[in-house]
DNA sequence: TGCCAGGCCCTCTTTAGGGCCTT
């Protein structure tokens, strides 16, 4: 592999819409035995659906996941913490996320945008890695290509997180039991 | 009240449509 992976996730308010983009509420990721979590209030309700997956909820300013209290930190202090993180790996990085492009990469730049902290970014990211597209290149005769079904497949784990830090966990796991070569990786970085 | 997206890939394609995947 030309650089290290690192395995993200986000949990978000919601969906990317045409005139909206949800909100960060979690970020997570993992580089072998490296791991960063963190949280956010999001300033943006979270729609039903995604309350209802994520189990997240906001009461008076307060997070809560499954009616717990959750420690935040802003939005601005989260990212940098999570670039603070990048940086402390043997970088620059691949960043991989399952559905990269479809949702985790485009809400992350975003985010990074409004704080001037893309160009940091930048710095230690070299490119994301959507291991959704790189499941379909591996195994194209598979029926899904879902996060659940691969860890049930690959794994042979019950799986229904919805956790952040548990879907990267996931995500690493089954990249080291699939051992893509490199053309495959390269023809899934985005 | 009820409804809601976008991008990618595949194919019975390319003058298009449908299913999947993410929260």
């Amino acid at each position: 592999m030309s650089y290290p992976v690192v395995f993200f996730d986000l949990e978000t308010t919601g969906l990317i819409e045409q005139h909206h983009y949800p909100d960060i509420i979690q970020i997570s990721a993992v580089c072998g035995e490296r791991v960063f979590n963190a949280y956010t209030v999001p300033r943006c309700p979270i729609t039903r659906v995604a309350s209802s997956i994520t189990g997240f909820t906001v009461i008076n300013g307060t997070l809560f996941c499954h009616g717990q209290f959750v420690q935040t930190a802003p939005l601005v202090t989260v990212l940098n913490s999570f670039i603070n993180f990048l940086y402390s790996l043997p970088g620059p990085v691949y960043l991989a996320a399952h559905n990269a492009c479809g949702l985790d990469a485009p809400v992350l730049i975003r985010a990074l945008q409004e704080f001037n902290l893309l160009g940091k970014f930048r710095g230690v990211v070299d490119r994301f890695l959507d291991t959704l597209l790189l499941s379909k290149r591996l195994f194209s005769q598979l029926h899904s290509h879902s996060l659940k079904f691969l860890v049930s497949r690959f794994l042979r784990k019950t799986y229904d997180s919805h956790n952040a830090l548990e879907d990267a966990t996931v995500l690493q796991e089954l990249f080291y039991k699939w051992q893509p070569g490199r053309k495959a990786v390269r023809k899934s970085l985005i």
